[in-house]
DNA sequence: AACTTGCTTTGGAACGATCCAAATCTAGCG
DNA sequence: CGCTAGATTTGGATCGTTCCAAAGCAAGTT
């Protein structure tokens, strides 16, 4: 009566219908909840899988039905606390989906991007959600995916333009009016001296950062001299050797918008190396509001991007693509939430 | 003579097939890079697989050829720098091998491991890396994986019996050896009264930790007070707190080896609300090496893991156990190294 | 007895790629 | 011209699951 169990074969639906006497089909249906099989079959089948220790074979069954069971999710730096994050949050919508996640980070570069694009493609996932690695080119991702699978931009703009046959989903961060809420408060402090400080040129981020400083300063009326827009890498390190930049030409500022929380940490830095103390003598922000922020001595004012929610969204966003393919283009900015701490400090009278 | 372009199915090797006039299987070895077929033959499929803008079916193939293009990884907190650098190490290698990663995050659940264990498991990966949730059970993994998928743990131990039939390789790092090196460090600086602080009493690495600054004080010949033995919870806000406790009695120690580099921190905050300046007054180490540990005043001397590279070294264990699945069960204890800083200084006068 | 109705169950044919043994096509040789 | 060796190609069968149309079954109806 008992069936041979399978040796180094893997238990299939096969081993299962010998083993309790009824055919693949009906198993296949208790597998899947199926309400049409008899409540006692479904008992002796049941009993049958757990005694054999039978796993689904989810790739088998998603191609019989033209299906997919997971998303590829791909990100330009993976290390990056704030993609960390991220990662997280879409790693945890998709599980609750009972979906998978297929990874790949792409370093930052294009042409790895590219790689990891059409390997992941050749696993079927359902959609994609992409961060792009810096100068990615939207019609080179169009040949790495194809225009099949759904996609999901995340943070980033790619170059080139957009292939109008290619429909896909944005999820971007409201640099602009973070920028310019961070602007207006140190305004609203009494500064009327302020700097946009560090970032790149070539950084979608940057521009749009940089834009929303310009339109607060003009909303209150204040000029911006040119060398209050200082350029730097976005490290801790450079923004500290670039401090000075903001002191070489009469009148200096007395507070800065900075591009992100690495850079104000590190004008931090440097600001007490020329004897200035932040939060006191020079007020500052921030922007993502990293673990860091809230620890630095003076704590950070800065803009909190909520990295794991935007990951919720995201993969939200893309399920919801998924069930509805046809439904309209969705281009979401979210919001980011000025977080006033210490550092934004009024002027010295 | 141009075959009628599939509507809205995929492309599959009998579309090329059909194309350019050959069988399904000499598609099927051109994709291969098999040397079998003609120069000619194969030039005229490569076109075809072009202009039909062909995508390999990989679902399909590990099918039908039982082998699998995927690896599971299961990290307990991916939203912690430490883990996510692993992550990217480990993808870094599974990437370079040709296979994907498929993600999961349990979160520091057992019981959500088990089930993102039971659902990667469907999934076929070819092998799974595991480090484990606070509490998992090493019974309770084997019933999710089987003992069939090969299993690498990382960084923890799983609690009760692993059962013997489940050969799972191990990679841990050396804490008994670091926490070692911190103290002798702390000693040849000339320190004598050293406390270990911070950490929990179930937690295996901080079992490890103690075991190695234990073994150091002896090995100096030096007593260790039962006060000088502090245990909180591994956050900075907790350790600023236990603080006082090193100074409730007589004699004080004037360093101590920290259980990480959060509870290090926080221990330096602590310090500075007594008075006391960490890294001259007082001395103290960490241990993970995270990114703020080199930025903070004072700088602090701890032990760095690697991350990235154990990530890597994790996912090169793995797939050497999937060319033998039958070798001999490995563990490696991944050593790591002092980096000395500023904050552990030698005692005051 | 013949027929309907509502549950259950079921054998084959898919899904897309690969394996395998056998077929086809050269070219060379005696 | 028949024969063999080597190179190349090929039609099923197959991986594990699901779909589908059809069949079996028990109970009730005319």
């Amino acid at each position: 009566m008992d069936s041979n169990p399978p040796l180094g074969r893997k238990v299939t639906v096969r081993d299962i219908a010998a083993g309790c006497g009824v055919s693949r089909a009906t198993v296949s249906l208790v597998l899947r909840g199926s309400p049409l099989v008899n409540k006692d079959t479904r008992a002796r089948v049941e009993e049958e899988l757990r005694k054999q220790g039978y796993v689904y074979n989810r790739a088998a069954a998603n191609l019989r039905r033209r299906t997919s069971s997971s998303i590829a999710l791909v990100i330009n730096e993976l290390a990056n606390p704030f993609f960390a994050e991220f990662a997280a949050g879409v790693d945890d919508v998709i599980g609750e989906a009972g979906m998978v996640t297929l990874l790949g980070s792409s370093s930052e570069s294009p042409k790895r991007e590219q790689a990891v694009l059409g390997s992941l493609i050749e696993h079927g996932p359902g959609g994609i959600i992409l961060s792009p690695a810096e100068g990615s080119d939207a019609s080179q991702v169009l040949a790495a995916v194809g225009a099949r699978t759904p996609l999901l931009l995340f943070n980033r703009e790619l170059t080139g333009e957009q292939p109008e046959y290619a429909h896909w989903d944005t999820l971007a961060m409201d640099n602009q009016q973070g920028a310019r809420e961070a602007t207006a408060h140190l305004i609203a402090q009494g500064h009327r001296r302020v700097a946009f400080f560090g970032g790149h040129r070539d950084s979608s981020s940057c521009r749009q950062r940089r834009a929303g400083y310009r339109e607060a300063m003009q909303a209150a009326d204040l000029p911006v001299a040119a060398h209050w827009e200082v350029e730097c890498l976005p490290t801790r390190l450079e923004a500290a050797h670039c401090a000075q930049a903001l002191f070489d030409v009469e009148p200096a500022p007395t507070a800065a918008v900075c591009y992100n929380d690495a850079v104000a940490l590190g004008l931090m830095h440097g600001l007490l190396e020329r004897g200035l103390a932040p939060g006191r003598d020079f007020a500052l922000t921030g922007f993502d509001d990293i673990a860091e922020a809230a620890l630095a001595t003076p704590s950070l004012t800065t803009l909190a991007a909520a990295p794991r929610a935007r990951g919720r969204q995201a993969a939200q966003m893309l399920l919801q693509r998924l069930r509805e393919p046809d439904a309209e283009t969705r281009r979401i900015v979210a919001p980011v939430q000025l977080v006033i701490r210490a550092s934004s400090c009024p002027p010295t009278a």
